[in-house]
DNA sequence: ATTACTAAAAGACGAGTAA
DNA sequence: TTTACTCGTCTTTTAGTAA
């Protein structure tokens, strides 16, 4: 558990700039902006270095300082923590976008016995072996980031034939009423303006969708 | 400003509900969530209610306690600290829904010069006396919250005539090309699913608008 | 001007205790 | 069991100082 002050400082850091690259600071100008001497200043910041949260150069009129990807981390932990008080009680989000080709690779996954008896078990439907690519209008590129605080069902990785399979998470939907559920890796973070969605049919078919057709596709929770 | 020890207890009375209504507490458990002994929870405790930030009720087996609307306040603005670290560099918001009727209200402090001289001042038109009426979609709801880390320019109220004219904010954006902003008072809340949007000319005309069209508000930033 | 040490002052912590 | 006090200890802070 980090300090509350420590987070505190962290977070001035941050708001100066510190997470996108190194900012200029002094124990004076440090101390000012957190209400502390710079005494007080300066041994906060040594602490930080210390929990590897910041790095640091010094140079004769201050020090440049910069937020690592741990301190970094704890920062979006702090925050995550916010948008759990403040945005929990959200019910309904709509996302848009219009209906692109994929490469073929849900196609693959959704093939594997693996996922698809835990795509069954979660969501009550035997996921046709295939995903409906959208690419999300730029309004709607934002609402997904908020869906990240929503309760994704895990679905966890495998190893067979000396390969990895990684985990996925999916979070049910509906698209013009049809239950459906959005899919993606649970790690890698792959390009934020296309969403994968399956069902338990092939859903170009049953709601006659072809490329660059616009949709809707609406989340509702709890 | 506020302790950093005092903001980490009064965000773990939130996680904990506190802000949705009065919630059940012992310095006990309430230490054992912070990771101290119970005589500095019960510390820390007071020194919350001391500053106003929450309010209790002793009970037998425990306290009631409940975050005011100051204490909520307080997470709030540290709620936006973070929101600006992280989501700073959206560059463009777009916004959906209908035209509607308004009160009339729009037109009259249009009308009064103190209003109509700074807005001139500040988003370069003189603004027509009257404002279009917009009923938002869901989704767009959403991002209209987002928007109030942005920006706004704020225009100071004042009183005359034995009568109070509040402080009102306005963010520029565009409706079709048409150099638009949005107003809203400052203080209060109004319904958060209908922006009034002012512009140098009457929109209902330039536009051609009617009730119930459709229309997209556009807010580019930096 | 810096940083960062030492040492004295201030404040926070938790054990013990009463209600 | 509680809350919340006192009190001794320990930690943190700031002033002063050196580099």
């Amino acid at each position: 558990m980090v300090e509350a002050e420590d987070l505190q400082s962290l977070k001035t850091i941050a708001l100066l700039g510190g997470c996108n690259g190194p900012i200029w600071l002094s124990s004076q100008s440090f101390g000012d902006e957190l209400g502390i001497s710079p005494q007080t200043a300066s041994r906060r910041l040594i602490a930080l270095e210390r929990q590897q949260f910041i790095i640091r150069s010094m140079k004769p009129d201050g020090q440049h300082v910069a937020i690592t990807k741990p301190g970094e981390q704890e920062l979006r932990r702090e925050y995550a923590d916010y948008t759990r008080i403040f945005n929990p009680k959200r019910k309904y989000y709509s996302l848009t976008g219009t209906v692109i080709s994929g490469l073929g690779e849900g196609r693959y996954y959704m093939s594997i016995p693996h996922y698809k008896a835990q795509f069954d078990e979660h969501l009550g439907f035997e996921p046709f072996p295939g995903t409906l690519n959208i690419r999300l209008d730029p309004a709607s590129i934002q609402i997904r980031r908020d869906l990240e605080h929503l309760r994704w069902i895990e679905v966890s990785g495998f190893t067979a034939d000396e390969r990895t399979f990684g985990g996925v998470k999916t979070l049910p939907c509906r698209i013009r009423g049809e239950f459906c559920a959005i899919v993606e890796p649970s790690r890698t973070h792959y390009r934020n303006d296309i969403i994968e969605v399956i069902s338990g049919g092939e859903l170009r078919k049953i709601l006659d969708l072809n490329d660059n057709d616009m949709i809707e596709v609406e989340i509702t929770y709890d």
